[in-house]
RNA sequence: GGCAAGGUAGCUCAGCUGGUUAGAGCACACGACUCAUAAUCGUGGGGUCGGGGGUUCGAGUCCCCCCCUCGCCA
């Protein structure tokens, strides 16, 4: 039995996501988790919220809370919504859990006894009524540039010149418009990135297999300029992991957190041992090379945006510490989903949000909407025409009418069972060839993470028992020979229970619904279809289901267009 | 401005190291069927593969220049 580590890049605690976000990182690692444990595989799926940082400082402050408190909400907001979208996380964690604090102190530590971390000194910005230093984008002031008065710290949005803090005329902080602002000096931990270089440059050169957009986004950075840049893991604030600690190699860092990016990814193992502790389990056999992860194989999901995170940094982190953890065996990144002609856009509210989804529709219409428009190859759209029109169509009736019609034929003719007698001839043994060779297509593409790939092999598999039903016609057949028209009825019965099965890492309430018709916990995976085909015996009692998908109308289509154009109100 | 990724039928996209009349789904037209969510199945029309040069017996697929979209960086 084979063994996947798999995790998804962790949301951001400030806010909900929207479904750019979704289809990004945590719903094609779901597909691939979902679908490995459905092959038999033992599977550790792991993900969590992101929680330290300025931005989430400024939305418990603005939301009027303690950060700890605002975290620990949002936390399970994002995780009920999680739910709602049946991601089937093993563990659902936290970068502000204990676990992440102590894993990420020990592994700074490490580093500086490696000699991979040194003390820089620099001068920031620094807003006495606020109390606090103050990252570049939240100074605004006036362009030197252009004039434009509202630009900020790190670029004008206006001219789009990039800027640094102290070229603003009348800088002012962004948290309290206070202008009494002065540069002041501290001192900051840096990683030496580019002492790893080289080690980095050769792990990412062996990676052949990997996305061009996972590898041309590590090798654009690492040969950039430069080439790759040691890179602060530290920063003046108070919410974060503490960067003094008993036992760390260095002093003076006391009111210092190490950055974000330098935590967050650490949360995956850390995220694991949550899971660990809460259930008993060993996080150690999954992420130890020395204690049985030898054998793991190990995958990221992510969209662009964090891959310079991952294959850089992280790995920096990894290999830095000269100790035995597993590696990354392979980085699955996608490009952006834009919505209806622009991007989605979190503070302007354009476009649809994980909550609003799950108000409109099911979450099927959503995964499989969003999988099979995946943004592998380059960028994606959504539109409420597309959404519509695809759903519809593949779902309602290449899916869902399937089993509609065969379900209301068989118990109109025979009654609610599988029926007895006749035989399978040509036309049977030719389905079976096409769903053997369909089906072995379709685990090619799942191992291959080639979603919407994937997703167009699963629809062909449900068109071709449409077509076997047309061709065949058992409601004429029927009408000379009933027993014959029963075989015929019987096999795309077992049809809806092998489509369950197959079906169930993009749709899995549509897929519990149709084995629970089926009347069966059969839910192993196909492996020749003929023997698969004889799963339910003739006399096997059934359910006539509900309408497995109603139809998107066009009011709705219309209304929802117009909701979602812009502007949330929040 | 530099770098990366894209620009293929009305729409969304496949097309590995260059090789027969460029493919799929949707949409459209016509036909078949009537079990089914007016669903399904079949057939067909439709593309000078962003533009222009070049290499080659042969280029969507390689090289050069230009245009457009998007992203990262300066």
């Amino acid at each position: 039995m084979a063994r996947h580590l798999i995790t998804s890049a962790i949301p951001y605690i400030n806010g909900i996501k929207h479904l750019g976000n979704l289809v990004g990182s945590q719903l094609p690692a779901d597909l691939f988790a979902r679908y490995q444990r459905a092959r038999g595989n033992e599977v550790m799926f792991i993900c969590a919220t992101d929680e330290h940082g300025t931005p989430a400082e400024l939305a418990a402050q603005k939301a009027g809370k303690p950060v700890a408190e605002y975290c620990a909400e949002m936390h399970d907001v994002q995780a009920r919504i999680a739910q709602g979208f049946r991601l089937s996380f093993d563990h659902f964690g936290r970068s502000s859990s204990p676990q992440n604090r102590d894993l990420t102190q020990q592994f700074a530590k490490v580093l500086a006894e490696n000699g991979l971390i040194r003390e820089v000194s620099e001068t920031q910005m620094y807003s006495k009524a606020d109390g606090r230093f103050l990252p570049d984008r939240y100074i605004e002031g006036t362009c030197p540039n252009c004039g434009f008065e509202d630009a900020r710290g790190d670029q004008c949005d206006n001219c789009t010149k990039q800027l640094d803090p102290v070229d603003l005329i009348n800088p002012r902080s962004v948290i309290s418009g206070s202008t009494d602002l002065e540069m002041r000096e501290t001192k900051h931990l840096f990683l030496c990135q580019s002492q790893l270089k080289d080690v980095i440059a050769e792990w990412i050169d062996s990676k052949s297999d990997w996305p061009v957009l996972t590898t041309s986004i590590a090798k654009k950075w690492l040969n950039d300029g430069d080439g790759l840049q040691d890179r602060g893991i530290t920063r003046d604030l108070s919410w974060g992991v503490p960067a003094q600690f008993d036992g760390a190699p260095w002093d003076g860092m006391e009111g210092k957190v190490f950055y974000v990016w330098f935590d967050a990814p650490i949360e995956y193992i850390a995220g694991t041992q949550e899971w660990a502790d809460s259930t008993g389990g060993d996080w150690a056999r999954w992420w130890r090379t020395d204690a049985g992860a030898q054998d793991v194989t190990y995958t990221q999901f992510m969209g662009k945006d964090n891959v310079p995170f991952h294959t850089l940094g992280f790995p920096a982190t990894i290999l830095g510490s000269k100790q035995p953890w597993k590696v990354v065996d392979y980085i699955k990144s996608f490009n952006y989903l834009n919505y209806d002609g622009g991007q989605f856009s979190t503070s302007r509210g354009r476009g649809v949000f994980m909550d609003q989804a799950l108000e409109l529709l099911p979450s099927d219409y959503w995964r499989w909407w969003l999988l099979s428009h995946a943004p592998e190859s380059s960028d994606a759209e959504f539109t409420w025409d597309n959404f519509q029109v695809s759903t519809n169509k593949d779902l309602a009736d290449v899916l869902g009418n399937f089993v509609s019609r065969i379900t209301k034929f068989t118990r109109s003719k025979f009654g609610e069972a599988l029926p007895e007698g006749g035989t399978w001839g040509a036309a049977e043994e030719a389905l079976i060839a096409d769903l053997n060779t369909r089906v072995r297509e379709y685990e090619r593409l799942m191992e291959a993470k080639e979603v919407r790939k994937a997703a167009m092999a699963l629809r062909g598999i449900w068109v071709a028992g449409n077509e076997y039903l047309q061709s065949c016609a058992p409601w004429t057949v029927f009408k000379t020979d009933p027993e014959q028209a029963g075989a015929i009825a019987r096999l795309a019965l077992n049809l809806v229970r092998i489509y369950a099965i197959l079906s169930a890492p993009f749709i899995p309430d549509a897929a519990k619904t149709m084995l629970d018709a089926m009347q069966t916990s059969d839910d192993s995976w196909p492996g020749e279809i003929g023997a698969a085909l004889e799963g339910l015996p003739a006399g096997h009692a059934f359910i006539t289901p509900e309408v497995l998908f109603r139809k998107i109308t066009d009011e709705e289509r219309d209304a929802w267009q117009m909701r979602f154009a812009g502007t949330r109100a929040e």
